[in-house]
DNA sequence: CCGGATCCGAATCGATACTG
DNA sequence: CAGTATCGATTCGGATCCGG
């Protein structure tokens, strides 16, 4: 089942044999944020086919770009190699790139706890971030609900439960610090004009393109700040 | 004809539905070279069955990537847009991403002027060139020859026939500069090993992997410290 | 020759059902 | 939980054809 070639050598080509069928690059997305069982993949990519899902698997191992780690205490997980891993600042920038273009999200179109956690990611500025002080955020997102913690050190996003309880640590993700979070804040599909400051923070809440729930609604505006993607001239086609 | 959709509201996956289908990034990777034409593109992808190249330039057209150019003196170009462009740094970075996974090449792949250009731009060290004295080279691979200038401001690539002469300046590859190159060499596929570090320049003139037609073959050393991927421990699967 | 459009068999994908 | 099996819907590949 050699993967169907290009007829070209050259990196380019190589690459696009290894991760550009269709959903590959969306797995590696999900298992940038931590390891994952088959059916947390499943259930973060609803659209994929089970039968697609476990053959890009395959090649995505064969291709050396994840691994299959039985976990000790039963169960399996799927993890990136450290050669997977170094497609982290691809997807980021591809995911900044394809951030201009989005427009509003389809009827059907949905917001996955990874999706949302890497988009998070995309947008974050360290340098923005690093010039403020810390801050803890809790972030609800149709049913996803993020714990972001943003400090001069870097970003750190816990998923929680929509319950509130954080889930299994086991699996990659970072149990949130103790403290309540300094803002909680729900948004809807419009929090991309927030990022790209297409709304400021205060008018975004005027319009009700976001919701805080509790804390200091100043605090958007430094949320504003560390997590922004310039749209840029993406208009001239 | 809405581009298939994952049903997602993210970043990544608008990206991937814009530029991830089949082929759509090997003609990205063309345009980035400059502006070409229907034909140019069919040769530079000797696979891609005409069909599908025409689908592709419309999708990436209706995504705001492509632009289709009537030339002022008959014929007709597409060429990147600037939202198009900003691809480039992503594209470098999965060519050096994939070539750490390239094997041997298979018997009927090869090696086209665009691919062996863009091959050469990820492999640029622009540190290590701006410490050495600037050089020009002229590259044989298979029946493709670069002129290959580099000096402190950077590298410049030009195309040039078999027989010598540069492509038409016209569709934005540069003529080389008058004077004659420093060193002239032809490799074949090997030539991924120089690039890597696997074999030393000396080395690989002993084994036949390059062969120097004139100049100084001392120079081959120079280009390997220009043009250098590290594989990293791309082994550890 | 350039810039495609059309047709058709082969391969892949998507949806659902089913199993150890 | 972790996949296979099946099968119709799409897409892809290869070839041919066509208007300028």
């Amino acid at each position: 089942m050699a993967a169907r070639s290009y007829g070209q050598y050259c990196g380019v080509t190589t690459a696009v044999e290894l991760i550009g069928e269709r959903w590959a690059l969306l797995i590696v997305r999900d298992l940038l944020v931590g390891p994952r069982r088959y059916t947390d993949l499943k259930q973060g990519l609803p659209k994929i086919p089970t039968n697609i899902l476990s053959t890009r698997l395959k090649e995505l191992q064969e291709g050396g770009v994840v691994r299959r780690v039985p976990l000790p205490n039963c169960g399996l997980v799927y993890e990136l190699t450290p050669y997977g891993r170094e497609l982290e600042p691809i997807v980021l920038a591809l995911g900044r790139w394809g951030f201009r273009q989005m427009g509003d999200p389809a009827a059907d179109d949905v917001v996955t706890a990874d999706s949302l956690t890497m988009a998070l990611r995309t947008a974050f500025r360290a340098d923005a971030a690093a010039a403020l002080p810390a801050a803890d955020y809790e972030l609800h997102v149709a049913d996803v609900v993020l714990r972001v913690h943003v400090d001069s050190s870097g970003l750190r996003i816990a998923q929680l439960q929509p319950a509130g309880r954080p889930v299994d640590p086991k699996l990659g993700t970072q149990a949130p610090t103790a403290a309540d979070p300094d803002l909680v804040f729900a948004a809807g599909p419009g929090i991309r004009r927030l990022i790209s400051g297409e709304v400021a923070p205060a008018e975004a809440i005027d319009r009700e393109i976001v919701a805080v729930v509790s804390g200091d609604a100043g605090l958007l505006e430094r949320f504003a700040q560390t997590f922004h993607i310039d749209p840029g001239a993406v208009l001239a086609a």
